[in-house]
DNA sequence: TGACAGTTCAAACGATCGATTGATACAAGC
DNA sequence: GCTTGTATCAATCGATCGTTTGAACTGTCA
């Protein structure tokens, strides 16, 4: 009886495209329908339209972009079954850099993940749920399988994160490294050196961890105060 | 012959401490004036009568904030001029932790550098070349050391890089891993449990690293499309 | 052709924003 | 007492925001 919910698909697909640029560059709040609108080539009435209002143009962007990057560079992009646990470091790591870094994946994704992580809006808990528990899940599997059976899994989680701040770092903190280091060479070339070093880095700190128990420069500096 | 500029402090006090919280909750753009100056009690028109305007008075705020946390957490804190050089990194990377998680620093800092980086403002280029830099210097100097001298610089840059974004990680991914690991113990001692993994975890991976040149995990995966 | 659902449009609504204005209160200097 | 400079206030301006409205246009099926 009732008609299809998303019949037309031309203005609907632009919207979102555009609105995915915009609330990555202006974030939720100070995009502003019309400048998305006027981007799209459409009347300011067409988000209303197909989609109800602002914030659910923004849900909907959130999770066509995630479908659309999860599905161009999966976690475990290039590995078989039967790969071994440094191989799927990589893979993961890459791959993460890849939906964070790279242009084209929509470009737009990995600032909009940024702002949504620093300026959380209601979408935060189902991205957290859908996307983030199973892709750090994945992740602690593979270090877990690193630091050998029987390691703290508290440190193996802690590792887990240590992995995920590095990356993490090159979106976060893109505009700062502009200004630290201006040159910076072609951006394929680069996340594969950023790849490269990141599993390496964590490789030999995981190795190094499980070797001695975990050994600290005993905090005896510092508690003052 | 002219008065001083800044006579009275009482209400700009006021609106600097205010508005750095109400900066941090609601980002510059929307965060309102009308909201910072009822917050601290006074008149609309005061923020434009102390600072000139909006945009001055988040200048001031960013100012204020780190001249405060820099006084309070020195990035050597607790270290002599005869430190050995692990011990100089976890002073390093527990200040760094303390400015950006601790309450009371003021407690809203880490959130408005975080969100300076993501959505970053005209302020952002004094920011990195008075704060950022000079800490970072600081940060590889320490590296170098500990990687051994004739290490390749690039190598300690990204090692250095790989450190930063371990700590700049528990700021920014808050949100997220409040939402990951609900329960989590009493600040102050979950940032001397932090600060312990972060140094530990990068100690070994820079031993590892600097004992075999850099032997990647052959990075025959990925690569395709 | 005519009816109808889907889509687009110009125009307007009420709300809220940053900034300005002119009046007022208060204290110090002469 | 009078002037001067600092500080605060209520009131208001013009601009811009998200959203709504009702008419116009499109294609399809009877």
């Amino acid at each position: 009886m009732a008609a299809p919910p998303v019949p037309d698909t031309a203005t609907r697909q632009r919207l979102l495209e555009v609105a995915g640029e915009v609330f990555a560059e202006q974030g939720f709040r100070s995009a502003t329908i019309r400048d998305i609108c006027a981007r799209a080539g459409a009347n300011v009435a067409a988000v209303n339209y197909h989609f109800g209002d602002k914030e659910r143009l923004y849900l909907a962007v959130l999770e066509h972009a995630h479908s659309t990057a999860l599905g161009r560079y999966p976690p475990d992009l290039g590995t078989t079954g039967d790969s071994s646990a440094e191989e799927r470091l990589r893979a993961f790591v890459r791959s993460f850099l890849l939906r964070m870094l790279d242009e084209g994946v929509p470009a737009w994704l990995g600032k909009l993940m940024a702002r949504e992580m620093i300026e959380p809006t209601a979408a935060l808990d189902g991205l957290v749920e859908r996307v983030m528990r199973p892709l750090f899940v994945q992740l602690v599997g593979i270090v877990e399988e690193l630091s050998g059976a029987g390691t703290d899994p508290e440190r193996v989680r802690l590792c887990a994160k240590s992995v995920v701040g590095q990356v993490l770092f090159y979106r976060h903190a893109q505009e700062c490294l502009r200004r630290l280091e201006p040159a910076e060479p072609r951006d394929s070339e680069r996340i594969e050196r950023l790849a490269d070093h990141v599993t390496i880095f964590s490789l030999a700190a995981i190795r190094g961890m499980s070797k001695d128990g975990s050994k600290a420069p005993r905090s005896k500096a510092g508690r003052q105060r």
